[in-house]
DNA sequence: ATTGAAATTGATAAGCTGTCTCAAAATTAT
DNA sequence: ATAATTTTGAGACAGCTTATCAATTTCAAT
């Protein structure tokens, strides 16, 4: 495998050019340990980061998860009293299955919830911006 | 008009009684102003208070407010960064609609949404115990 | 390769929301 | 009234995230 993230790091690049923003070394660590995962907080990278650099700073993590946001690779979710940021590089819209048994997270996109959103909001005057719709429950594991 | 709040005061009486907590005059106290409001921050609950009791603190109204979840009469729902309690002492389930530009809330239920949703836990096995649906945007007001 | 302006970092302070602690006060059963 | 138990209020504390700021790094222009 020669490099990977190849299209993510073009598009933080990119993002970088446009607002006069530098690219560290800190910033392609993060982000290449990021696209690994799918939902995790920045005190899990914290963690998990510590073993490639002892001396990354937690507010650096922060920022650059955060960066990551602006420039479309990621999502902040508030999931309970923690934010997970969400790994949409590879991804469309999707919302949340959580089993509060095992903290498991399943994706799940359905247009026909998104049609009945609208319409509700129609009916009501607004126009949506964003939503969030999360379902917690017990996955098939947790439940015997 | 006589006493107001009667059937939501009897309520919580009876949750107390059933666990060994007395009635004080700040539970009755906030009972009375949260059974006014329809969503409102702990916070918010202080600075109105402070003038019926200006020595009420906030670690009370938090306190109450809880209990009244525990009795049923309202639900803490977590908005961004804030807690609102939802007073659904007469109302059943809902889900929200919030305006983005002047915090307007306004509720709504569609159980075919509901029911889209228990589909899309099945299919993926889980059992749903909670949900939440938010749609954030503007309302017709704000839109001009 | 050097320079130097501008951005970034790491350590830590501070902010924000909410809960915990504990002595004093209030409630309720006797 | 008495006494056991619960509640209150003030402030400390906790969890998570952002702000501050001196030192370091980046990067465009020499
Ligand atoms: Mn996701
Ligand atoms: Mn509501
Ligand atoms: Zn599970
Ligand atoms: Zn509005």
């Amino acid at each position: 495998m020669t490099n990977k993230h190849v299209k993510e790091m073009e598009a933080l690049k990119e993002h970088l050019g446009k607002h006069q923003l530098k690219l560290t070394r800190q910033r392609e660590l993060i982000l290449n340990a990021f696209l690994r995962q799918e939902h995790i907080t920045a005190e899990a990278m914290y963690h998990q980061l510590a073993k490639a650099d002892p001396h990354l700073g937690l507010a650096t993590i922060y920022r650059t998860l955060n960066l990551f946001c602006d420039a479309g690779l990621a999502q902040a979710r508030h999931f309970g009293s923690q934010t997970k940021y969400d790994n949409v590089s590879h991804k469309g819209h999707h919302d949340h299955l959580i089993c509060t048994g095992c903290e498991k997270i399943v994706e799940f996109e359905n247009e026909e919830i998104e049609r009945l959103q609208e319409e509700v909001a129609t009916r009501n005057g607004f126009t949506i911006k964003t939503h969030r719709l999360e379902l917690y429950g017990l996955c098939s594991r947790c439940r015997h």
